[in-house]
DNA sequence: CGATAATTTGACCGCTTGGTAAAACATTAC
DNA sequence: GTAATGTTTTACCAAGCGGTCAAATTATCG
């Protein structure tokens, strides 16, 4: 018998367990790079080091890979947001949020791309997931932010743009990774523009956003 | 004989003006829409109301589409950014640079979406352009900013990651326009979130940059 | 060991893809 | 008009695609 994927037995070979990262990590490179139309199952397959149908006794289909990659970012990706705090000071909050997504971006490029090619293609996969878990993460924090704004904590400023400048500005720099490479010149051959761009996003954000009387 | 694209007579046929307008209008909507790999000769073919032989007449692979695409939007949108003015004031500077930039995303979504899902793709059709023309006009652009940094009249910045941030923030309304949506609920039908972003992205860039004594 | 289940392979299929050939058709220039 | 050129269509192809199948191979367990 044959049927992929633990039928039988629920536990998960160490076999299966270790193929199923093997794909994913290969067809994370494949689909950040290619998006999903454009990445082929025989592209990861190669990447992965097996046979095409040896991929696909793993993974049914080309998308469910997709699916299982998708979900999982879509969880790690929103982590930053998550662990934004209520009760902390919304200068370090935000200065922090800033750092830990701009080291995402230096860190996890893949996800980040892979991410931005299925929304910049109109997230066909995931509408469910913004409008539903995400929207609602990101009212609770909006809601937070406009009560530190109400409470004189910080300038008075649309919480939604707020978030969405934070999103964007940080994400830049994986997903235009090589415009930003090919205006910054090779000279900045390290990472060295992570550190310049924290920099300025903290100064721009908590000057931005001072409370001012 | 069928020499497509003036061959014999220099001079262009009404037809073929008309033709390939109508075809670089349809590919803009498939190529923003799903990427080089993802669009289709048919879709492109169907979407401008012609055969597919008789649109390669026109042009004669996909990539001669997107290439003349590619160009064109590389021209049109660095617009903005040639218009920035060293002899202006700097803070309705980079005010009107935000506006115009915003404009654009409000106004050529498909436009700007193209040219994302190509850099987030690695570039591989644009490389020497974002190495040359663009790499240079920023170069000179930071240098203007540099200056009205060193003569006080902004706060001291990286005008590169000034730039970036600009660029960021005012086409996430275009490339991740689905996301904005979502998050922002259906309540925001029209188009106000731009006028939204407007104002809050003024006054982070102003009060953000505003000299510090 | 042998039996059973899990894994891997190679051959294959139907469909879509980018692109071509040649002839039919339309337009223009004289 | 008619001849030359420009345009469109029909039929087609070879390669690439996502995915299947059955058989061969390997691992697991008593």
């Amino acid at each position: 018998m044959a049927i992929p994927r633990a039928a039988k037995t629920q536990r998960r070979t160490r076999i299966q367990e270790e193929k199923e990262e093997r794909i994913l990590e290969a067809a994370l490179d494949v689909f950040s790079q290619n998006g999903f139309r454009g990445a082929t199952i025989d592209q990861i397959a190669e990447a992965a080091g097996m046979s095409k149908p040896n991929l696909l006794y793993y993974f049914r289909t080309k998308e469910a890979i997709h699916r299982h990659l998708i979900d999982r970012v879509l969880f790690t990706w929103l982590e930053p947001l998550r662990a934004f705090n209520a009760e902390g000071n919304p200068e370090s909050e935000i200065r922090s949020y800033i750092r830990r997504k701009l080291e995402m971006a230096r860190d996890f490029p893949r996800e980040s791309r892979l991410f931005a090619n299925e929304v910049l293609q109109g997230a066909p996969h995931i509408e469910d997931e913004l409008k539903g878990p995400l929207k609602e993460l990101v009212d609770e924090k909006a809601e937070v932010i406009r009560a530190w704004a109400r409470s004189g904590k910080i300038a008075k400023c649309d919480p939604y743009h707020l978030i969405f400048s934070i999103w964007s500005t940080t994400q830049h720099y994986a997903d235009f990774d090589v415009q930003v490479r090919a205006v910054l010149g090779q000279d900045y051959a390290g990472e060295g523009r992570f550190e310049d761009a924290a920099r300025f996003l903290e100064q721009l954000f908590i000057d931005g956003l001072r409370a001012r009387a």
